[in-house]
DNA sequence: TCATTTTTATACCAATCGGTATTTTAAGTC
DNA sequence: GACTTAAAATACCGATTGGTATAAAAATGA
């Protein structure tokens, strides 16, 4: 029955749609298994979406870390953001995680915490970046790396979340490079 | 049966919760009134929450568009906006507006034409605003328009969702200060 | 007061949800 | 081949969804 089968149909199918709009008798039938084996190998709908954001996270969400903590300079990395938010194909239609943060109180309580793991690894590594910045001299007056950390990371999930929706990359990319050009700016 | 009364009731309930987790069940219930009554009222669930947001858009939207056709100045009227997103105690549980177009997928299509005419004509408002900014000479170079109202418009949306999701004002505030901060700066 | 009409309330509909009990099938093992 | 064990498929569970048919009640007109 194959479970890594499962995850990818689950993932993808989750990931393209909305989370909630995915019911586990559509990943059954797509997958081509009955539903008990799917209840037998993760245990209820919050396994299964747990287990699928646990792939997410390993496949996709690690490509991000590793921008942040590329050691690129800030003007750099800012712009490799940009790129990924705006252009990277597996963003077409949408982050999984962030949907999943958007529709948080339809989690189960596992995948949830899951969620906000990650959310505050994202913000840790996000500070940690601007943290890295501020001790290069590259930083505008007045602005904690906390503040600068959630703002960055908001605007990220704001460009990802408009381009699931269809917009314009091109407008997407418009719009987030004069969002962060308070960092360069001064 | 009271047909405002209904709307008052549904209006809260899809405002303080999100909508698609009202059901027309619950807001029978809550308004006291029979299924029957209330579908001869508004003939289906897209006629119910059309008319909700109606409602909504002359009661409370319409004080967005009064603060943009003020005519008080760029600061001024950016000032006013950060204000209404942050602090507005109406948009402590978010704005239904928003919260149907995120989810505009579930929307019948009575209600989603309606909020696509109000995305339509909030965008336009934003624009003329900004044009009028121009015109007096307050006006970063390199940025057009129809760009700024674009991000405007997606700020204060990504303002008001955040205090949806029980952010601290105050961190609201000094985000969306510093987002269109943009449009001061030079 | 009686009859008509309109509104209300109760009960129901088929579809779908997450989750399971039961039965059938298949795979080993001796 | 006979027996055991594990997996799979089917059928079912109660709850809830948007929507309606029908029966009871209330208001209206003569």
């Amino acid at each position: 029955m194959n479970a890594e089968n499962v995850l990818d149909v689950a993932m993808s199918a989750y990931w393209q749609n909305d989370p909630a709009d995915v019911s586990v008798n559509a990943i059954c039938q797509m997958a081509g298994i009955s539903k008990p084996s799917l209840y037998r190998a993760f245990g209820s709908e919050d396994g299964l979406s747990r287990a699928v954001l646990d792939r997410y996270a390993e496949q996709v969400l690690s490509d991000i870390f590793v921008i942040l903590q590329g050691g690129t300079g800030l003007h750099q990395t800012l712009d490799a953001l940009i790129d990924f938010a705006s252009d990277d194909p597996r963003m077409e239609t949408g982050c999984l995680f962030y949907k999943m943060r958007a529709g948080k109180h339809r989690l189960g309580p596992d995948t949830l915490s899951r969620v906000e793991e990650i959310d505050a690894a994202a913000r840790a590594a996000y500070a940690a970046f601007l943290q890295a910045a501020r001790d290069a001299g590259e930083w505008p007056d007045g602005l904690s790396v906390e503040a600068g950390a959630r703002y960055l990371g908001e605007q990220i999930a704001l460009a990802i979340t408009q381009r699931a929706s269809g917009e314009d990359p091109a407008r997407i990319r418009e719009m987030l490079t004069l969002a962060l050009s308070v960092f360069t700016r001064r």
